[in-house]
DNA sequence: TCCGGTTTCGGGAACGTTCCCAAGGCTTCC
DNA sequence: GGAAGCCTTGGGAACGTTCCCGAAACCGGA
């Protein structure tokens, strides 16, 4: 059914080989010496405290005598030295997001949110992996500190609110998660979402409804299981626990969770997974089983992630507006970078969307 | 067909406000003064020049000393400013990433091999999106140069090969382009994996194969092309310039080179893809046209991209190996940064994969 | 005991910038 | 005409580290 196959191109032949270079190729020996503030000092004949006032944007400098530095910079190609001057304001202009996965479809949105917001202000976004692991986690919050970052945007793996505060610069929290309560916060409304999700499948309908649940780390997606608890309790409906499964996060969990659930002597007639991931895996397992979606049975997943319109019908899906939570944490920070008065800790979280495609419709008439 | 709902949660009311901090918040405003190297010196009885001898790992210092010291760096939780150890070294151990967009999901794979190589070595990796335009990647070279970073990788959008080798420190072309003769690059084998692709397809029976080839920037791409051409001369098949369509990287424009090719009056019984994502819409195309695939078409796509699973049925395509891309770039890195004798431009090509998966079967029988 | 050599250490300069302070030049007003 | 004030500038110290150089301590052998 799956198969590998290699095959090498004319061109292969050259793995890892070194190749000629041409008469007219570039030293790479050259060293050039970068040429610093007194320099263009000299150059401009005034003194380097001028200059770097130039440069710091400082008002107390003579008009013409800024457009002459300005040009002899222009003209030598110098280029400030961040190093120094950081060394000098304790400031280096960087700020560190640390994820727990890059690869998982949702943090480039969130970077991206981040990193538009904080370059505007000429702040530069640094990715790290904490993999998961509070050890790597820890690593790169010293590399930050060591290295003298302005700020952090953080979804935490391990490390507890003490030490992040104790880190002395202004530290954003993505998650909604609630024993970071003295950091500001943003994240997603899950528990809204998760309603959503079950009261229009409610409307469709559908009154046996399956939840794959993900399975929650350190408080996170308690979220779900109480918009569920609340939904069954607010449209009267019977507490099922068969109707409940629990799953990590990944495709093959999603294929298990479903199996259980269709297997079931009742099924249920609809299916909201904690996870896109999750949910394609459910309609996977479905359509194997020879079930027609949506006909025989709906499925909503959660975040939106690009795949999801990509399956067949497409994902109706709550989405989470990724790259608005990297928006919101840059502004935040910002506000705290920007500020040298005490800012109480705030929360921002951002709303979800439900977007119906093809993966739900009513039940059949029994 | 498609609609979107918000609905906002109980605890929604708090977006944006504040609340109260306990009486066991933490104080933001104490500012903790970082401990020097002096302070160190001081705790220890020996001089500034002795911690420095111990945190550069110099042999020149006496064992008893050496854990003296180090037992009072614990203790003080000293951590070095990599600023000013840098100002003075003109080495600050990190390493910038440029690609065009972190949104696509090949990039994270491969940041995730370059991070996880030079990590090792105590490097950082510092992403940055040059969103394929030409300014932005250069403002990510200046800060690169401003700040110190030991070297770069990147993808290029604009950039000149001058300008890079100008730029001094070690730098590697991630991905196979002509114009940079003169600097190490690692990329995958896209000619020989384009070959592979119609060379499946051709065994399995097709002779009509459409091909929706990728927009190549500046010289990319061509290599499916030129594999499309030996492909066709290579088994006598006559060129048919109907068969082939370009098309922009995303899924709408995939969808409208599909509709292009099945709408032609001997449409073709399958379509290899330059990239994944232009297949998933091909699929969905020949889908709402009510074709059956594999049985009505193949398809064949290239990348594997986390999605290629998730689709229906899964797409058969050509795997590049993102992370080896990563690593090998990283050692290429490694190799320059380690040593200070000139070394020769290398190139490493990695080979494709075919991975055959549920997209693909023998056309039916006319 | 003394001497050459090695090991170990401390003092100070340097990296490139920013910031503080003071000085000079100019205007203005009495 | 001189004092007071502002605008503009220059000189030097400081940021925290590494590196160079010279000095002290130590060792073994004659």
């Amino acid at each position: 059914m799956s198969g590998i196959r290699t095959l090498t191109s004319p061109i292969a032949h050259a793995i890892v080989g070194t190749f000629p270079r041409g008469a007219d190729s570039v030293a790479h020996s050259v060293i050039v010496p970068k040429t610093t503030i007194i320099e263009v000092a000299r150059a401009a004949g005034v003194s380097k405290s001028t200059v770097s006032r130039v440069l710091v944007g400082s008002t107390q400098v003579k008009p013409e005598t800024k457009v002459l530095v300005l040009q002899v910079i222009d003209q030598l190609g110098y280029e400030r030295n961040e190093l120094a001057s950081g060394l000098r304001t304790d400031r280096t202009r960087m700020v560190m997001l640390v994820t727990p996965d890059i690869m998982n479809p949702f943090w480039p949105e969130v970077a991206r949110g981040l990193q538009d917001t904080l370059e505007r202000q000429e702040y530069s976004v640094v990715l790290a992996n904490s993999d998961w692991t509070a050890a790597r986690e820890q690593r790169f919050l010293s590399t930050a500190r060591r290295s003298r970052f302005d700020a952090i945007a953080i979804n935490p793996a391990g490390v507890t609110e003490r030490s992040l505060v104790a880190h002395g610069t202004p530290v954003v929290i993505l998650g909604l998660c609630d024993d970071f309560a003295n950091l500001d916060m943003v994240g997603s409304d899950s528990y809204a979402g998760t309603l959503l999700a079950f009261t229009h499948l409610y409307e469709l309908g559908h009154r046996r409804i399956g939840f794959i649940r993900g399975k929650h780390r350190s408080g996170r997606g308690q979220a779900r299981q109480r918009a569920y608890n609340d939904f069954l309790q607010l449209y009267d409906l019977p507490v099922d626990p068969t109707l409940s499964v629990e799953a990590p996060f990944d495709l093959a969990s999603g294929q298990r969770a479903a199996q259980i659930l269709l297997q079931r002597p009742a099924r249920p007639s609809a299916i909201f997974a904690a996870n896109d991931v999750l949910a394609m895996g459910a309609m996977q397992l479905a359509q194997q089983l020879g079930l027609t979606i949506p006909t025989d049975l709906s499925v909503v997943g959660m975040d939106d992630i690009y795949a999801a319109v990509t399956t067949l019908p497409s994902l109706t899906t709550v989405a989470k507006s990724k790259y608005e939570i990297g928006v919101g944490a840059g502004r935040f920070l910002l506000d705290r970078l920007n500020s040298d008065t005490f800012i109480p800790p705030r929360r921002l979280v951002v709303p979800c969307h439900l977007v119906v495609r093809g993966s739900t419709g009513p039940p059949v008439a029994v």
